[in-house]
DNA sequence: TCTGGGGTCCTAGGACCC
DNA sequence: TCTGGGGTCCTAGGACCC
């Protein structure tokens, strides 16, 4: 029997969620995001098929969806309605013989051993479905990063299997961002050094690439460019390496009093959440993004390990007041961070 | 036109030490 | 007055992903 990786990833899944409790809506464009207002600051979380057509994706800003799609319907954003639904979806997926990698709400990772992995994808889109009437899409390949991107290959409701042996008669021609892991930053500085498709990446000289974009990354991006990847399908989550709270306000700060006050607040939330951790913070930062989007962190290491609320609210004080720039502020954000 | 929230990993530069 | 070469740790920022 041959080992296989299998990706599953839930169709449209915010919006395919609100559509189960909304049948009314089915066929319209349904954009998810923000507080379902999109005269407000927020971005797109999830846009449903009908949406797409004109524009509307995830992260694009809520103003620009009503812009580019005014007949949408706009929802908010409903966090428990869509961990209750993955968490049936996963408890489905961990009755299959695999090992089960979850990656957030909608997306999984499966290693089987088996000779028919389109029987055994199957059987996960009979089971997803029968579970929480949801579709997904499973990709194949004999490794995460192969699996992954043939995904993408098989939405909507799809099964497709990808490997080294199809891997560049799929993958060549397309632009590097098509990979996992480039994003646009990283394609426009390939593009430059003439490396703008998946081929020409697979043929570059690590060492070069190592030069130009560091001793780890340049040649792990010649590696990915080749479809290759070592990395496990680990069933059992790895610790947490922090956690965090933001904010990003309606309108921007102006009193600094206010600031103080908000960042406390967000600290005592952070420090609820470590609390639930149950491991020692080391460190506690606060981010502050100041209008128009400029952003700047400052950190204090605390001077002994500890989860005390008292002493995680005091850190972060410490760090804002390495911060002495009085401008406008549209998000403040405190994370903890853990032992490693 | 305006750009969420919660994460992870990597890099660059400075401090410090031998 | 001018001053090498490694190694490690810390901090801030960047890029990416869901």
């Amino acid at each position: 029997m041959a080992r296989w990786v299998l990706h599953v990833d839930l169709d449209q899944f915010v919006a395919a969620v609100e559509l189960l409790r909304r049948p009314e809506l089915r066929g319209r464009p349904v954009v998810v995001g923000g507080d379902g207002d999109p005269a407000k600051r927020g971005v797109v979380s999830t846009a449903s098929y009908e949406a797409r057509p004109y524009g509307v994706h995830s992260g694009l800003p809520l103003r620009t969806a009503a812009r580019r799609c005014p007949d949408a319907v706009f929802l908010p954003v409903d966090r428990e309605a869509y961990e209750a639904a993955s968490s049936q979806v996963m408890a489905a997926l961990r009755e299959i013989d695999a090992v089960l990698e979850v990656l957030g709400w909608d997306e999984a990772f499966l290693g089987v051993e088996t000779d028919d992995p389109e029987e055994t994808a199957r059987e996960i889109r009979r089971r997803v479905r029968e579970s929480s009437d949801l579709d997904c899409t499973v990709g194949i390949g004999a490794n995460k990063l192969q699996a992954k991107l043939a995904t993408g290959f098989g939405k909507p409701a799809g099964i497709f299997r990808l490997t080294g042996e199809t891997w560049f008669e799929v993958l060549g021609d397309r632009p590097t961002d098509a990979l996992w892991g480039i994003g646009p930053k990283t394609a426009r500085r390939l593009a430059a050094i003439g490396i703008d498709t998946v081929a020409r990446l697979a043929a570059a000289d690590p060492d070069a690439l190592a030069a130009q974009f560091g001793p780890t990354t340049g040649p792990w991006l010649v590696r990915l460019a080749q479809g290759r990847d070592s990395s496990p399908v680990i069933g059992t989550p790895c610790a947490a390496r922090s956690r965090s709270r933001e904010t990003t306000y309606q309108h921007d700060l102006d009193d600094w009093g206010q600031v103080r006050r908000e960042v406390a607040g967000l600290a005592r939330r952070v420090a609820d959440d470590v609390a639930v951790e149950g491991r020692p913070a080391t460190r506690v930062v606060v981010k502050v993004r100041y209008a128009p989007f400029i952003t700047h962190t400052h950190g204090h290491t605390l001077t002994v390990p500890t989860a005390a609320a008292t002493e995680i609210e005091q850190a972060a004080r410490s760090a804002l007041d390495r911060f002495t720039e009085r401008r406008p502020v549209r998000l403040l954000g405190v994370r903890a961070e853990f032992v490693r």
